[in-house]
RNA sequence: CGGGGUGUAGCGCAGCCUGGUAGCGCGCCUGGUUUGGGACCAGGAUGUCGUAGGUUCAAAUCCUAUCACCCCGACCA
């Protein structure tokens, strides 16, 4: 049976589709229905713009994709994709997708609630904080919503990965992750619940993850630059592995939440925290001047007391007051000094590394430890306190600290004297964040600092997880070895804020082609009024669509400034625009998003300069 | 966690200080006039003023609690 009105209603949306194939009944489940045609027409798709960003929104790409109706906020940090913002995550997860399985790796999909077992057996039930989402079922027993799948995809490797003969092996999937952060931001960007695809790769050897690895350093890199992203792959060696452990790939743009480090003089990048700060001069000679109490009022910042004693930044000590944390040995809660100049920034995993996890001192413990306030403590005739200090520091001579009184300041402060002894070696540290202008630690260069944001990270396992979880093959000699494990992450829905946030302008969103959720927007002037306007769009429309390119066209009956400025927001990349005036010459408009100048294309050879233009 | 701020129509906001029962712009609906860069005129709909309690003749407004969201967290800017 054949319900009529549904040819009706196919024929009214989908100026293209053929009604011949729809005759009998058999053909009834082709029938090309709404749902069926894949061609778009914006009075029957779904948009939602708006003039005015909703102030929750605080970044530019956040604020552009409320207004361009890509996201809706459910609860903080969980966003609905729209329709039209559906249509961007398909474009990223579709070239991820092909890029990963020509590299080899094979797709399947894990569940994101988890059973607390499997990470009591990884150890990570107790050292994953609160962002492990931690939930239980009604015969009360845990589980958690996967904000990563080690575990899980380790269970899978041990139940049926057992020879060495089916290694290597790459599976991934593109799946959607929880991630209870403290303080979810900027959208998308720093979300609870994020898209991400995610790989494991299992390996013999420590060799064949070395290649694996290299492999997805260049599919990432071409990912990347399928996607049409300013991007720059850091490395993120946590020493820990040594070698080539961990890479971030990053999207460059001035709001990243990273610092990136990188020579411009050689390859070498490196995410700020871990980028070696190297000593530029050795411990200077003795002192010219003597200690000198200098009365510093209200000024409590380095770089106030700085200006006020009228002394270069570089000469002044900062003094950051920490507690070490007690450890598993039992050692109690030490309050200490940190020391650096007075123009460099504290890093904070620089200095877990060598002091072990800590915190910054209260107001009130420093007043315990030091009877002073923050602001003019300083290491100089500070009694006992235990002193840590970076390497710069140590370098520096005649030098200005707080005098522990409040209000003052010394300044003429030399190590090796009777109001600043020597510290040992094994307190002073590389603790500080390399600058502009630092030396890079390849030694080939100058360091610059840049902006990004993470997408990407390749990360060497080794067997951490394997040896945890007893996951095990059986090698040429018939002997169990835990496998070499590899893992490879990209935010899939990060990456679509992180384009925003690298393209945009005035009008709005300005999308790289590839992920664009349509390539080309055709607008016609009057499409309701005249038929030559409508005839010429709705054949154009078609024979775009033939040549396969994804395109929208904007048959709304809204005034053409409407149409202009929401095409503009979305951030299609190319529009055609159609009106009786041009018609009457035989010509129409062509406009790539950027560019604010049209170009006049003959109606004829329209759909063929775009193919120039495009393919 | 600690500190600060904000919750009023779908979105952006005013009203709160000095209690008297809610308003503006955008959007939405109807009719008309318009139609190449977010139109104009006329009419219209929409709120348990975040929630709960309290004070009061009377609460968006004052008090208490609570929830949600936003921002900040070092001798960082």
């Amino acid at each position: 049976m054949i319900f009529p009105q549904f040819r009706e209603i196919c024929e009214q949306h989908c100026p293209n589709h053929s009604i011949g194939n729809a005759d009998t009944a058999s053909n009834l489940v082709e029938f090309p229905v709404k749902s069926n045609c894949s061609h778009m027409r914006a009075s029957t798709f779904f948009l939602s713009t708006l003039k005015e960003a909703p102030a929750e929104a605080e970044v530019v790409s956040h604020q552009l994709m409320l207004r361009a109706g890509l996201i809706k906020r459910l609860a903080g940090g969980i966003y609905t994709w729209m329709p039209m913002g559906l249509r961007v995550v398909r474009k990223v997860e579709a070239i991820v997708r092909e890029e990963m399985n020509r590299a080899g790796a094979v797709e399947l999909l894990m569940p994101s609630v988890q059973p607390a077992e499997l990470w009591q057996e990884s150890g990570r039930w107790q050292k994953y904080g609160p962002e492990l989402l931690r939930i239980k079922d009604r015969h009360d027993r845990a589980f958690c919503i996967g904000p990563t799948h080690e575990e899980v995809i380790t269970d899978v490797a041990r139940r049926d990965l057992r020879s060495y003969r089916q290694l290597p092996m790459h599976f991934y999937q593109i799946q959607t992750k929880f991630r209870d952060e403290i303080r979810p931001r900027f959208g998308v960007m720093r979300g609870r619940e994020f898209v991400m695809k995610d790989g494991y790769s299992f390996h013999a050897s420590y060799e064949d993850l070395q290649h694996e690895y290299m492999k997805m350093h260049e599919t990432y890199s071409r990912i990347f630059t399928r996607l049409g992203l300013r991007f720059r792959a850091v490395s993120a060696d946590t020493g820990s592995i040594g070698g080539t452990g961990s890479h971030e790939f990053h999207v460059l743009a001035e709001s990243g939440e990273d610092a990136i480090a990188y020579c411009p003089s050689s390859d070498y990048a490196a995410n700020i925290e871990l980028a070696e700060a190297i000593p530029t001069s050795d411990r200077p000679g003795p002192g010219k001047e003597t200690i000198t109490e200098r009365a510093t009022p209200g000024k409590t910042k380095c770089q106030e007391v700085a200006e006020y004693l009228g002394l270069p930044l570089q000469l002044l000590v900062k003094s950051i007051a920490i507690v070490r944390e007690s450890n598993d040995a039992g050692t109690s809660p030490e309050f200490a000094l940190v020391l650096l100049r007075g123009d460099h920034d504290l890093n904070e995993i620089k200095a877990s590394r060598v002091m072990g996890p800590f915190r910054f001192a209260s107001d009130e413990e420093i007043n315990t430890n030091m009877s002073c306030k923050p602001g003019y403590i300083g290491p100089a005739r500070a009694g006992a306190i235990p002193i840590f200090a970076d390497r710069s520091v140590m370098a520096m001579r005649d030098f200005a600290c707080g005098a522990n009184k409040v209000g003052f300041h010394f300044t003429g402060v030399n190590w090796g004297t009777g109001d600043l002894p020597d510290i040992s070696a094994d307190r002073i540290a590389d603790f500080r964040n390399v600058k502009s202008g630092d030396p890079s630690p390849d030694g080939r260069g100058i360091l610059e600092i840049v902006r990004g944001i993470e997408v990407g990270h390749i990360f060497q396992l080794r067997t951490q997880y394997s040896q945890m979880m007893k996951a095990t093959f059986l090698d040429k000699n018939g002997v169990a070895q835990p496998f070499e494990m590899g893992c490879y992450g990209i935010g899939i829905t990060r990456i679509v804020g992180a384009a925003i946030e690298q393209g945009h302008d005035d009008r709005g969103i300005v999308f790289p082609a590839a992920i664009a959720p349509f390539t080309i927007a055709l607008v016609p002037v009057g499409y309701h009024k005249s038929d030559a306007v409508r005839s010429a769009a709705d054949s154009m429309y078609r024979e775009l669509e033939q040549c396969g390119f994804d395109v929208i066209l904007d048959d709304r009956d809204e005034r053409p400034g409407v149409m202009f400025a929401d095409m503009e927001l979305l951030g299609i990349p190319h529009r055609i625009t159609i009106g009786e005036r041009g018609l009457k010459q035989q010509i129409v408009e062509y406009q790539s998003r950027p560019d604010r100048e049209p170009r006049h294309l003959p109606v004829q050879d329209a759909v063929g300069e775009l193919r120039s233009i495009l393919c």
